[in-house]
DNA sequence: TGTTTTTAGGTAAACGTTTGCTTAATGTAG
DNA sequence: CTACATTAAGCAAACGTTTACCTAAAAACA
């Protein structure tokens, strides 16, 4: 009932009042400062003081004075993405350790979104960001790009433009590896779940999918190709139904493992027996995939990896080591599994 | 190589010289305040020169001045907690709406870490709290909540503590009514994969078997609760091996999804049939339980309604419409599946 | 002893806003 | 024609730091 009112928060002031000293010496003291001589009985009786009054620093007072806010910002489309969530995880950890905060903004894969968050934590000041853009990223980033604030995209590159640095998997060599495979176990007919986004770095997926086939001795069929403009399960058991109803293809691709998600529901309800009517593989490892009873064929993103480059990347702008800016691909992992038919023996 | 100097951030200031007027007028223009009388022509031609320049507000200023920053701390202890990520989903949609951002942070359940976490957003003169504390939430809260900054705490309480609001699933509903399903179905050896955690409202689990049991005439026996201190998929498997060393055990209950997930990869592995040697059930539905072919009988804790919940909450406070505290539980859904043998039939 | 150097710490001006207090020009009523 | 609202906008003091620039002892040097 009884309205307690907000306690004011203890400043730099009430400590210099309590220590019997000026500001500017707590302000020294509090941030162990070399440019300037501090008896150790001075000293002392600052930290008492501060730590009597429980002070605490404020940032967005120190901010405003030009030091650094100690955030980075990472915007990432998919906040459940696993994918994107370990290279989030990685990130952290590194950011930890110099002593920056980690603030995750979900950009819901939507440009306009996108667009005011990155609106509003530019008018945090925050230190650095790290995003995966959508399709708008470039010009939902350009405020900070010209203003020299450190951007590293990643998975994702911003679209026709290079000030900026860039770390992404790579998206051709999924496809391809795994379409290699598949043909080599046989297979002429292969379907490819594909989610037909704007996002330009995407289309290697596809383009990586069709020079294994050709590579392999196959011609490449648009027909196989299964788009959808959506990045959603239920897209996925569309697809997945259309694949069946063709009875000469025995291999379906997802090229993206949300689509996995639906189109598997969809094979297990219609008790479509994997890999004998249909071979299935994955771009993507969610857990799901790891707590399956079929042990599918999937291609590992370098999680860890993207994230301990993109941390790199952001410190070296943040203290200045470098300015150069640097675009980098890091190869993805397969793993067989045994969800594919041999279709060789015999 | 050419050093891109970082440009410096347009201020009210340099607007207010490109319309001719001061810094006063920009800001009332700005925040088109109703305090002031501002002509038409004025009010255009401070709007233009701010769009010219690309001026973007300072939070960091206007938050010094004592305005609210229009950032919510979301403090979680696991990022990939399904159940987790869903409250912080609900909580986004609705705080966006309002103009907030909500910044995530992880916190490891990690009570150290947790604390400078809360430390360094608390320097931040972040506007409000939504956490998912550790066991040490009380202490590390403290400083918060004697000054008044809202703090709601989901899922787990503050130990000890009321001055803060709470709003949690109903754990001891979810392990009795699902212990009661197993009991109906004639098990009577109900083994409880259970992660003795120092988090007060956890033990509500352990009660809850423990009650559904005894309301079912059986004999709450100590060597069934399968204890680990380690939330891990590895000591979910540890656990199922020592169950299954037991034949009388007929069914094992999983209180947390995470033990599930070693446990459940582990009976795989052994090639051990579900429900036929043994039943399985779990507290929580993440998907891999979705997409799994064996459809798991779980309990699903209501994510939405407790982000929305608490959101409502958050901003009664930041609106200063209410002062009272509130400690509410909301109950879980049963899904039975087909993971449970029936033991009565025959 | 007088001069320079070192040590110690205070003053005040920023940083970019917000807002109370002014002033000054109109408009309006008596 | 005076008096008083009303309308319109500028001035300057905060908010809580950081830091350049002082001042004044004490120590070192000549």
């Amino acid at each position: 009932m009884r309205s307690v009112d907000k306690a004011k928060r203890t400043t730099i002031k009430d400590v210099a009042l309590r220590a019997g000293t000026s500001i500017a010496t707590v302000s020294y003291v509090l941030n162990n400062s070399k440019d300037r001589y501090i008896t150790a009985q001075m000293r002392t009786s600052v930290e008492e003081a501060a730590r009597e009054l429980g002070y605490v620093k404020s940032s967005i007072a120190s901010g405003l004075k030009g030091k650094e806010m100690g955030v980075i910002a990472f915007l990432t489309p998919q906040f459940d993405n696993h994918f994107f969530l370990e290279i989030f995880f990685t990130i952290e950890k590194i950011a930890n350790k110099k002593g920056y905060v980690l603030s995750v903004c979900n950009t819901l894969d939507d440009p306009v979104y996108e667009r005011t968050v990155i609106e509003r934590m530019n008018q945090l000041w925050v230190d650095a960001y790290v995003i995966i853009p959508t399709h708008r990223g470039t010009e939902n980033t350009a405020y900070l790009r010209t203003h020299g604030i450190p951007v590293v995209s990643v998975e994702r590159p911003l679209d026709g433009i290079t000030d900026y640095d860039f770390i992404s998997s790579d998206n051709f060599g999924a496809t391809y590896e795994m379409t290699a495979h598949l043909v080599g176990k046989g297979h002429t007919r292969i379907a490819l779940a594909y989610w037909d986004s704007p996002i330009v770095n995407l289309k290697e997926r596809l383009a990586g999918y069709r020079q294994a086939l050709e590579d392999g001795g196959l011609r490449f069929d648009e027909g196989l190709v299964k788009r959808t403009g959506e990045l959603t399960p239920a897209e996925g058991s569309r697809i997945t139904r259309e694949v069946l109803s063709d009875s000469s293809i025995t291999a379906v691709f997802y090229a993206q493992y949300v689509l996995a998600e639906g189109g598997i529901k969809f094979l297990r309800k219609s008790k479509v027996q994997i890999p004998e009517r249909i071979s299935v593989c994955v771009l993507g490892g969610p857990k799901w995939i790891e707590m399956s009873e079929t042990r599918f064929a999937h291609v590992l993103q370098p999680g860890a990896s993207i994230g301990q480059r993109a941390a790199e990347l952001i410190f070296e702008k943040l203290e200045k080591k470098s300015t150069n800016n640097v675009q980098e691909k890091i190869a993805c992992e397969l793993h067989v599994g045994d969800s594919i038919k041999d279709l060789t023996v015999i």
